[in-house]
RNA sequence: UGGGGCGUAGCCAAGCGGAAAGGCACGGGGUUUUGGUCCCCGGAUACAGAGGUUCGAAUCCUCUCGCCCCAGCCA
């Protein structure tokens, strides 16, 4: 953890080390993260449960886990799993504090009776058409329901008839009687109740009216005794509708605070839009290592420690903004630097054969299994007459600063010997280099050579008839714009998607000490990334993934 | 003057009247059997702009400009 991660300040902790301080609800901090079961979570979600959870924690209260499930017909039991598996990935635990905002069906219905008693809310004939057309707009008042007036015994009349099922989806709403003038149309007599003949996946067919999420969210963290309710920025214009509601209903008041969500650039958090990259199979699947999703980041290799020092880094504002993702790629970097354990892995495998070495000989080399970890020990790597090398790491030409192996050129196996380009074979039609043939230097066996001459590259490799095969996903950024949504004239913006973020090698080569790798499995292959065994791996097939390229300079002398 | 927010380096972000933290990215140098890690060094005469208050302002006041959100019986 950076140092930073406890310190980090933020408006919010503020606000709350102020209340405590101030012995505010007496000096208790309660708090929940209330996501609606109706999707996969991604990032800018885990931005929210860290805070939610994580100032819980740090102020001694406590953090509830609730669903706000208030529309039956896009909510599902299926999500609330994934939703709790995710949460519990990323560290954070709810124990018997777990709440559905359908346990207070009962209560927000003796809610509403309550305000139709005091003359507060009334039950409107109009249709959506009708009430969104009399709303008013942006600059313009709205016009008064002329139900607005009924009195009260005829509301509840109405109400309870709506319940019991006497009438049509859409025929009537309960709406709160506040002003249809109101600069802020939420003020607009919001609807409170509205008539859906639909099986909840909690309730059933209990109720055929649901409330809406305005009428149901304030409440719910009332009656949970919620003392911040930490929320999106969107909502900011709703607080003066639920602050309305619980001084009408004299309940306890949480303090709602808004902060900026998350944006990452290259990427998408829109809950449709990821459905939609799902649903037209733009990628695999909700866990698509190339997803934002926290199932998606998991199966890349990603880990709750990196992600959750990520958010502490980035802070908490009002201010909009998109983080760039190489913050979120160098957290991984950072964590795994220290604990990944190094292997050889050559992705595009080039065979060098070592003429001078005997033909049957294998030996076994040394090699440290983290230099930043000494307690992570060694292991041994065979080594022998016939290897592969990345093709990347030989040019036959090579330009002034790549200083890998060329021809004439000596170089280091890494953790085995010096060798020496002597020749290089082609394939006759295409000109490819198919194979090289070195020499090599037995006095430099672990990698120095007693005379004491230096060489400028270190390359790994892997023993040909000790490797093993195995599949290789290499991913980058799932959108080639920093914005995904800047669209061009007669472009869409998933014409944006980067037609390369996911490169598929088939005939790479691990070291062997790779064999029995299973899933979830995570190293770093020496000189290239961190990589994590894939779970479409079986007991013929190993596939990795690769969560990090590790900084590569050459790579970027190459692209200035 | 519809309402509500926000404007500090390329990207995040501290700062709460005493005089610009930190991270990422970027550039330079050193160490190195990963062109990795690590270690140095480099950046805003300046905090959207203009006025004003003050001995002193990114921090207070005024005006201007720019960006975001709101017209679901979604959340």
């Amino acid at each position: 953890m950076p140092s930073d991660s406890v310190t980090a300040s933020n408006f919010i902790r503020e606000i709350i080390k102020d209340d405590v301080k101030n012995n505010k609800n007496d000096g208790k901090v309660y708090t929940r993260f209330p996501p609606e079961p109706n999707g996969y979570l991604h990032i800018g979600h885990a931005k929210s449960i860290c805070m939610n959870f994580g100032f819980a924690e740090d102020f001694n209260g406590l953090c509830n886990l609730r669903f706000d499930d208030t529309n039956p017909v896009k909510e599902g039991a299926e999500y609330a799993e994934s939703i709790m598996n995710d949460i519990r990935w990323l560290g954070f635990e709810w124990e018997d504090r777990l709440f559905y905002a359908s346990d207070y069906f009962d209560k927000l219905y003796e809610f509403a009776i309550d305000l139709i008693k005091k003359g507060k809310a009334y039950v409107c004939d109009l249709s959506a058409d009708e009430i969104r057309n009399t709303r008013g707009t942006l600059k313009e008042p709205g016009i008064n329901s002329p139900y607005r007036d009924r009195s009260i015994d005829e509301n509840l009349d109405l109400f309870k008839r709506m319940r019991s099922g006497e009438f049509e989806n859409g025929t009537r709403v309960l709406r709160a009687k506040i002003d249809m003038a109101s600069g802020n149309l939420n003020m607009r007599d919001p609807v409170m109740y509205r008539i859906l003949h639909a099986t909840h996946h909690r309730s059933g067919d209990k109720w055929c009216i649901y409330p809406t999420y305005d009428f149901t969210h304030g409440q719910s963290d009332s009656i949970e005794g919620i003392t911040h309710s930490i929320c999106s920025l969107e909502f900011e214009d709703h607080r003066p509708l639920y602050d309305w509601y619980i001084e009408q209903l004299e309940i306890h008041h949480p303090q709602q605070i808004e902060f900026a969500r998350l944006n990452l650039n290259h990427t998408i958090m829109s809950k449709r839009k990821l459905r939609e990259l799902v649903e037209e199979r733009y990628v695999d699947g909700w866990d698509d290592p190339r997803m934002p999703t926290l199932c998606g980041l998991r199966r890349r290799g990603f880990t709750p420690t990196a992600i959750r020092n990520f958010l502490t880094r980035i802070g908490v504002a009002k201010r909009n903004s998109v983080v760039d993702v190489a913050m979120l790629e160098h957290c991984l970097r950072e964590e795994q630097n220290k604990s990944a354990p190094r292997r050889m892995a050559v992705l595009n495998p080039l065979k060098v054969v070592i003429d001078n070495y005997p033909d049957d000989l294998t030996e076994e080399m040394e090699a440290v299994n983290n230099p930043e970890d000494a307690s992570a020990g060694i292991r041994k790597v065979p080594f022998s007459k016939t290897l592969y090398i990345e093709r990347d790491d030989f040019m036959e030409d090579p330009p002034k600063k790549f200083y890998r192996l060329a021809p004439g050129r000596e170089v280091r196996l890494r953790y085995a010997y010096f060798i020496k380009c002597e020749d290089v074979i082609k394939d006759e039609t295409t000109g490819e280099v198919i194979e090289l043939h070195c020499t090599y230097d037995p006095a430099s066996r672990g990698g120095n050579s007693p005379d004491g001459r230096k060489v400028k590259a270190t390359l790994h490799w892997v023993s040909a008839e000790h490797a093993i095969d195995a599949e290789v996903r290499l991913y980058d950024h799932l959108f080639s714009k920093e914005d995904p949504l800047e669209e061009e004239q007669g472009s869409n913006w998933k014409d944006n998607i980067n037609q390369s973020s996911r490169v598929i090698l088939n005939t790479c080569k691990l070291e062997p000490s790779l064999k029995d790798v299973s899933v979830g499995y995570f190293c770093q292959f020496e000189r290239q990334g961190y990589f994590c065994v894939d779970l479409d791996s079986n007991a013929n097939k190993l596939v990795f993934n690769r969560s990090v390229g590790l900084k590569d300079e050459w790579l970027r002398m190459q692209n200035k």
